[in-house]
DNA sequence: GGAGTTTGCACAATCGATGGTGCAATCTTA
DNA sequence: TAAGATTGCACCATCGATTGTGCAAACTCC
């Protein structure tokens, strides 16, 4: 009907038992409180009636637990992120835990005062996915005992569980080489990197991974080979467009480091005549189910998601998150 | 340093005060309760120092408010989707309450579930985004007074904000009949529809949209013009496929209905030479970033998302949720 | 039928924050 | 300087669930 609030004691007096009794039978003790089969029977029905729900503040200040399990990550619009998202959701869930995903835009100072809301509402533990600041968060994490484990971006004081962007930046880099036509004008003969911030620690292993292939096919590269533009669409956009007009075209290939980042390259490449974009060749860190039928051959990297989440979850099971190490986890390399 | 849990008690006892006297200067109620302001000083002074974090059970508990509102999605790894998560996050921000996205999978009894595990944590208001029952998940609202409003899928028992499916599917069709080219074969020069499942009121009030406009240009229309497939990609694949061969070829032009089903459409004609596809003319009820820029040409219609949560928080804001109605925000199409 | 055991539950403290109420100490004013 | 006003804060009940402890009543056994 229409119920009130429905508390333990509404239910205890409606049952003529105690509080405690309600309570044990409805949080699963009332066996090793010996509570008369009947009894629970009784009680289970009037909670169904009267549509009872366990108030997990009270609940949670009582046995100092709340049941969350929270994830940060740097935004939601964004397939790597999302399916992070999705697949945390799965696992948490899977582990008893109510999953919380919040984004924070690549903001050291949101990140922080995130996570502070997050303790304030007493997480359990905590994916720290792609912070700029990790550290911050760790040392937050830390003074209120949060378990934690940063992933796709490492941190120095707490396990992370990152892609091995160096080997998957190896890989992609020779597929391109493979795969590209060399060209006639030497200074479109290269392959270029585009994206991201040289600061992160993911791009400068990505760039190392991508410099030291080329370095060892062609020799010395040259450092304008390397446009770490930002990690916005249009910061893309420009920085491709300069590159052409720079390089007076395409350049052989063009490895770009983001799906966001990929997005500008994309809108620029759209104004381009077919058979221009057909000479040359692109790749693409991340993966994005219609970037791959996207009017240009292109080759992408996919981060294994399950992997990482997987991972980071059995640093958290093993209560291993402060040790610090770092698991690296391959990425795949999608064939065409 | 090391420090330990930090209660309102036990910054009472370092600075020598009463907790209910701390407890008024950190949520600041002090002036009301005329505390002096060098005791202000020096309790939040120690705060800092102590990493003083409230305990938000506690505090909820006592008030009956969580400062949570949550929005429950099907999906986070869709474009769609997400751009909601994203948005949502900024606008509960702006008002101070603290965002909780959960995807449901569009499984009636896993909303059912999250929405119970949401009220447990006692939040404030919720967003139901896409629900496949969205009055089972009312019911359960109303009967813990949760101020709620559906977004996207309309329901019966709390108002709702939807797009104007109707007037978007409209708007492509046209675009659609406008852009395409006549075929020779008559079961081919025809317009198709595709994706989605016909018990969804969004899908229903496309179709009708798209039927309409074709109705009252070419005359009644063939049943099999309409092909609810599903939502999953793999479906819209296998249904796409099966309509190419039974046509024989690709019709004038495809409505499709979802990004989701996009995806399965886009890896099937992948498959085709582009002269085939350029005879052909797609739209897709939804935006994709990438799908901007597929091989083959593509109208697209956006949804509004800031006007569609805008709608929705008015509501909120405005206490109006259980008046029923349904406002319809116009979506746009996307020139090419 | 009395001692000992088991069954079935009630009582009350507790988690941390909040806010109504009360009360000294200080200040004001005639 | 006495009565009244103001300042500054402490006290305590409360929110709802949990859990250690205690204690009658029923049952067992010789």
């Amino acid at each position: 009907m229409a119920t009130r609030k429905s508390t333990i004691y509404d239910l205890a007096k409606l049952a003529d038992v105690s509080a405690s009794t309600v309570s044990a039978i409805l949080n699963g003790t009332w066996k090793e409180r010996r509570i008369a089969a009947k009894t629970v029977e009784k009680v289970q029905q009037l909670a169904a009636e009267q549509q009872y729900t366990l108030n997990r503040q009270a609940s949670g200040l009582r046995t100092s637990k709340s049941g969350l399990i929270g994830m940060l990550i740097p935004l939601h619009d964004n397939r790597f992120f999302s399916s992070m998202a999705q697949t945390f959701e799965t696992l948490a869930r899977a582990r008893g835990l109510y999953p919380i995903v919040v984004s924070t835009l690549r903001d050291p100072a949101l990140e922080v005062q995130t996570v502070s809301a997050l303790i304030s509402y007493r997480i359990e533990s905590l994916l720290v996915v792609g912070a700029t600041d990790p550290d911050a968060v760790s040392r937050l994490c830390a003074s209120h005992h949060v378990a934690h484990v940063n992933v796709d971006l490492p941190g120095t004081l707490a396990s992370s569980v990152i892609s091995d962007n160096y080997w998957g930046a190896q890989q992609l880099t020779e597929c391109l080489v493979a795969h590209s036509q060399p060209q006639r004008a030497a200074r479109r003969n290269k392959l270029y990197f585009l994206g991201g911030v040289a600061s992160d620690y993911a791009t400068r292993r990505r760039i190392d991974g991508f410099t030291d292939t080329l370095v060892a096919q062609f020799g010395p590269i040259d450092p304008a080979q390397i446009v770490a533009c930002g990690y916005e669409a249009p910061l893309a956009e420009a920085a491709v467009q300069a590159l052409y007009q720079r390089l007076g075209g395409l350049p052989r290939a063009l490895f770009v480091n983001s799906t966001i980042a990929l997005e500008g390259v994309t809108r620029f490449l759209k104004t381009l005549p077919d058979a221009e974009l057909a000479r040359s060749t692109f790749g693409c860190f991340d993966w994005d189910p219609f970037a791959a039928y996207l009017s240009f051959p292109l080759w992408m990297v996919r981060q294994d998601i399950e992997g990482l989440l997987g991972a980071a979850f059995d640093i958290l099971d093993a209560g291993s998150y402060a040790e610090g190490r770092v698991v690296e986890i391959k990425p795949a390399l999608l064939s065409m």
